[in-house]
DNA sequence: GCTTGACTTCGAGTGCACTCGAAGTCATAC
DNA sequence: GTATGACTTCGAGTGCACTCGAAGTCAAGC
């Protein structure tokens, strides 16, 4: 389907610019992740707006920093309530930030490990 | 439990000692990933060696960057057929770094994207 | 005007990694 | 000698995030 006048999107060339799949985008959708509706054609198929595409990228930030799908669907309930939440969003990113650098070290650590075992796997070849 | 003469450890020192359940160490022996079988005392209580604490230890590392528990049980089978496998195993854990480094950059890119949004906030309170 | 194919909704199914619970055993404490 | 509590096995249950499939609609091409 090519893309409409108006810069909208369909599903389809959302997900080819995500990265999501069509299923997956529909799921976020239904799990209440979107920040604004969905706009749909007269044939009821989704059209995504500029808006909808920049917000399904943060979402997927999100989830590839392991953000349960529960803790972005308080984050967008609070942002559809308005400028009054942002320090609440602010407070919930920064303590997911946290959470985030947390992982990044374990999984640094854990990686070092690998690396002194690899580096076991070299010293042994060179014995061999 | 006290701790053997023998230094040999209960499940729950175990846990302990790794952070994980005795639950998950008990899953983990079934699903084949123990390098070897571990000892029983006469009560047929699990007796962990050092040994066996150590490749606990190294297989929650592989967990916590996320190789998927039939991954590590290849790794395990190739090890228990000895020295010949060693390139193997080399190769495969050479392969998951290169995931891991791929893992932890795009985290760090959406950690990046996290920080723009958390920035945004900032700003907005400063304006307000 | 019929075919094609991209979409729609909805509920169900999948895969993974635990996590739990029941029923039983055993050694130590009292 | 019995109560306690840490263990045992085994199968089943859970939670999460998708992922799929069926049945239907609709617009565009021929």
């Amino acid at each position: 389907m090519t893309t409409n006048t108006a810069g909208l999107l369909t599903i389809s060339e959302v997900a080819d610019r995500t990265g999501l799949s069509a299923h997956t985008l529909r799921y976020y959708e239904r799990e209440g992740l979107m920040l604004r509706e969905v706009g749909r054609a007269s044939s009821s198929h989704r059209r995504y707006s500029d808006q909808d595409v920049t917000w399904v990228v943060f979402l997927s930030r999100l989830r590839s920093t392991a953000m349960p799908i529960a803790r972005i669907r308080e984050y967008v309930t609070l942002a559809r309530k308005g400028d009054a939440t942002s320090g609440a969003r602010r407070e919930l990113l920064l303590l997911h930030r946290m959470r985030v650098v947390e992982q990044l070290e374990e999984m640094q650590r854990s990686l070092a490990a690998v690396d002194v075992k690899i580096a076991m796997y070299e010293e042994k070849v060179e014995n061999a």
